[in-house]
DNA sequence: CTGTTTCTCAACCATGTGGTTGAGTATAAG
DNA sequence: CTTATACTCAACCACATGGTTGAGAAACAG
């Protein structure tokens, strides 16, 4: 079944389901961080964040390259895709309301190339 | 920001963290089913599975119909919508991979086998 | 060398989680 | 009526979670 991959999804949905984390991979989708710079917006100790880091890192979603004492980490976006893939198995049933709701997120961070991608999906 | 529906993300991306709830999801997807209809395949008592349908209905995920003592649940993809928005959000990262992973989720609905593929998609 | 920065680790805490059992409420069937 | 079905609720359990603090270890700056 598709529950092959059932563990490593786990992770990945347990890892986005809390907002800190999600924000930390926004902020990796700008380019490479280190933890004290993820850790920088939310108030919170720096072992804190490093604990949230380690949970991204364990899901996959995040790679961690050591330079000296800084700890550089980059988005892995591997394992989200597979989270995409298992959510959009079930598109049939929303097909209709994704576009509205992708055009408000795009518009947010004025892209403007994907949403013919979202459409001629179904054809 | 994007963080503005976190907190129903949050919901979403928790309940979608445990394999019994995809499943049930996926059992879903077939049509509507009683909550001990969800509750067979599981090894799992009644309560316990009424507990998951609980945490799906919370996230917005599933909707309940009550008829006579029987509880039909029905999926309510809105809220995966979201999800798989905000993940969108992220494609320009994996855009390539993606498209292999997608035909490999659509063909074990019909064909079975190719599970070792997926497996094997780690580089 | 002495500090300082960056980060992890271990211990701890309060709360949440997935699961159970046992009881209780409706509803349906005999 | 009695009994069985479908389900929820409350209590409980072991364990994970998100967070803290207080040590450190390791790399850099002086």
């Amino acid at each position: 079944m598709v529950e092959k991959q059932s563990a490593a999804l786990d992770g990945v949905f347990h890892a986005l389901s809390c907002g800190t984390r999600r924000a930390m991979l926004h902020a990796l989708s700008e380019g490479e961080l280190s933890v004290s710079a993820l850790a920088k917006p939310f108030s919170m100790s720096l072992a804190g964040a490093s604990k949230h880091v380690k949970v991204l890192e364990a899901a996959g979603l995040v790679r961690r390259r050591v330079e000296g004492r800084t700890h550089y980490c980059r988005l892995e976006a591997a394992r989200l895709a597979e989270a995409e893939a298992w959510l959009r198995h079930y598109e049939r049933f929303w097909t209709k309301r994704l576009d509205t709701l992708e055009a408000l997120l795009t518009a947010e961070d004025e892209v403007a190339g994907q949403k013919e991608a979202v459409r001629e999906r179904k054809p």
